[in-house]
DNA sequence: GCGAGTTGAGACATTCATGTCTCACGTGAG
DNA sequence: CTCACGTGAGACATGAATGTCTCAACTCGC
């Protein structure tokens, strides 16, 4: 009954809940027999490595959508302004699903995903780069602390929605409001 | 030879490198036998358990130094200033130290710890709120939301040292001025 | 030198997650 | 109906971490 993807889903949604989770209790999450679920994935790390690998694609399904070299290599300030608020959403809608990997350690001890990792820390690297040379973000810091504080503001808001200190609807306008004008009046 | 707390400096030190490690991979990195690291903590959740303490100490020694419930009674706009640049740098100071703690998911399991959190957190929100009220700080947004905000810049700033993107004595300058001015130019 | 106290090494039992395997059951296609 | 297939439940072996215990060695104060 239930298709792999399900079981991944499942799994996802536990996770964010309890990221130390075992397979027992991922099995019982998904309405499944733990044997049924190791037919899915031989592995924990099987698993982990695959639910690892969609929150990539995700994250590069994002950038590429909001079409970010392409925006980067203009140079147009009006539409690198758009892309990064395009960008934002689709973090925070992405983190929804998969914010429990912002934080989980698996993720930095499977080389091929970390690789994979910079590659995509690299593309937006460019795009802040770019957004500084455009003169839509300050440049008197490193585009490479930019991405940290993009990503800083995300593990943020996963948090504050989890504690249920912003609503949901509120996020995105916030969490861009933020990250441009800064917490200062 | 070993005293407690040099033991637990080691295991802090180590479990900024790996959150997961084991009571026996602590102990050698203490330069100390099993049993002796059992004789000073029952069980490894003692150990956390003391460790997350001494991190909420230093969260608490870093408000009460800044004077934060006094500084935010008194209103003064100049002084709220100083109060945020000062905290900023302790926060920092500190996760050097108890960087670990920010996202270990075995504080959030504690209720103890994370009833004291709380109340931290609320005298932060008080600090915060006061920034607000003195037209330091935006007031378009919640005080809870930038207290969330502190939080995920100082992960972000705890990243980008460890990958060696940001050196240790920008750091301070850099968290400051992002979290009040952004990231826009 | 001696004795009390502490230590490290290691043996041990226990618990828990993991991964494999078997088997009975139910369902759906033929 | 029946047979093939996937599933759930559970037994099983394994490995890792934990916590306890003992003992020999070492150190420090006397």
């Amino acid at each position: 009954m239930a298709t792999r993807d399900e079981i991944l889903a499942a799994a996802q949604r536990h996770l964010n809940i309890d990221p130390r989770a075992s397979m027992a209790v991922l099995a019982a999450a998904a309405g499944v027999g733990r044997a049924t679920l190791h037919r899915h994935f031989a592995s924990r790390d099987d698993l982990l490595h695959e639910l690892g690998t969609r929150s990539l694609d995700r994250w590069e399904q994002s950038l590429d959508a909001a079409d970010a070299r392409g925006v980067a290599a203009s140079g147009d300030a009006g539409r690198i302004r758009a892309c990064l608020t395009d960008l934002f959403a689709r973090y925070l809608a992405d983190s929804d699903d998969f914010g429990f990997a912002l934080t989980d350690s698996y993720l930095t001890s499977a080389p091929d995903l970390m690789t994979r990792s910079d590659r995509l820390a690299e593309r937006e690297v460019e795009l802040l780069s770019a957004a500084q040379a455009a003169g839509v973000l300050r440049d008197d810091v490193s585009s490479r602390w930019l991405t940290h504080a993009v990503y800083g503001l995300l593990v943020a808001a996963r948090e504050a929605v989890r504690e249920g200190d912003v609503a949901r609807r509120d996020l995105d306008a916030l969490v861009l409001s933020t990250f441009l004008k800064g917490a200062s009046s």
